[in-house]
DNA sequence: GTATTCACGACCAATTCAGTCGACATTGTA
DNA sequence: TACAATGTCGACTGAATTGGTCGTGAATAC
């Protein structure tokens, strides 16, 4: 597993976040029902995620949280590395230690996958999801009413 | 971090195995030596793989374990997978439920880049490993040598 | 000043990881 | 036949990670 809940579930919170862009802040409660998200839990995912400039929050009566930045300057690489560390699929594809290729001759395989992912994971905004999520909805509807 | 030390260290040993191939078993010691890979542990994993069906072990004096077939017929993900289970980047692409893309909208990306990985996975065979391995040799020593 | 909301850290149970160890089975050789 | 070399198997373990819960406290709108 590349990633756990954490990951996941601080990637739908934000998507929510997206989705409400521009409407004030979103509380906490409403994320968790909405995503199913446990509420403590996403209470420090949050955090995290404030810590890491994505998110802005607001205390007191109406407050909430809302997106530090707009939804098309987000992409889903930073967030999720934000969130879980580094997505590399192997250790040593972080701190490459010399003459492992000698002991182990696969890196170039996992290289590969790892930049590809990277590069794909850089390509989807978090505007891209939320107005993926708005298009799987309309359709949902469509087959429900038929 | 998607794959442990068991599916690396694995993939060492098959490796390790594949480079020998047709000149009779190899012991494990030879290869916990060769490949950094505590023996004690490296047991574990070579009953894993020969309960696969990729290694055959013979027991007693000048025994040891051979690949039980051809280094060409084994890919990757099929050794990757018998190591470490799935390979899915979330649970949620192994097990999927129903209704999932309504409170989480990132499947979509992740269900790419994973049938991406999955492919490029099936298309390096053993003896693709171990013919760049040896490929590697080669240059490292011509760097050497200049 | 009170209700609402977020902020932060302590704590926890369960699971997984990365092994170690010891007893035992098999087989080639002297 | 005895013995040495080798693989087989299962029990056990310490450390880390995961996926949370809970309680206290701080900010702020009203
Ligand atoms: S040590 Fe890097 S792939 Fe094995
Ligand atoms: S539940 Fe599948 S990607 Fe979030």
């Amino acid at each position: 597993m590349l990633l756990s809940t954490k990951g996941d579930y601080g990637v739908r919170a934000m998507i929510d976040l997206a989705k409400h862009e521009g409407e004030g802040p979103v509380q906490r409660a409403e994320i968790a029902k909405r995503r199913q998200i446990p509420e403590s839990y996403l209470d420090h995912l949050l955090a995290q995620l404030r810590r890491a400039g994505f998110v802005r929050s607001v205390r007191g009566p109406g407050g909430g949280h809302l997106l530090a930045k707009p939804a098309e300057e987000i992409c889903l690489l930073h967030l999720l590395e934000a969130l879980e560390g580094s997505l590399a699929p192997l250790q040593c594809l972080d701190n490459h230690e010399p003459g492992a290729e000698a002991i182990c001759g696969q890196e170039w395989v996992w290289q590969e996958i790892y930049d590809d992912m990277r590069r794909k994971l850089a390509a989807v905004s978090l505007a891209a999801l939320a107005e993926h999520e708005r298009e799987h909805e309309r359709t949902a509807v469509v087959n429900y009413s038929i």
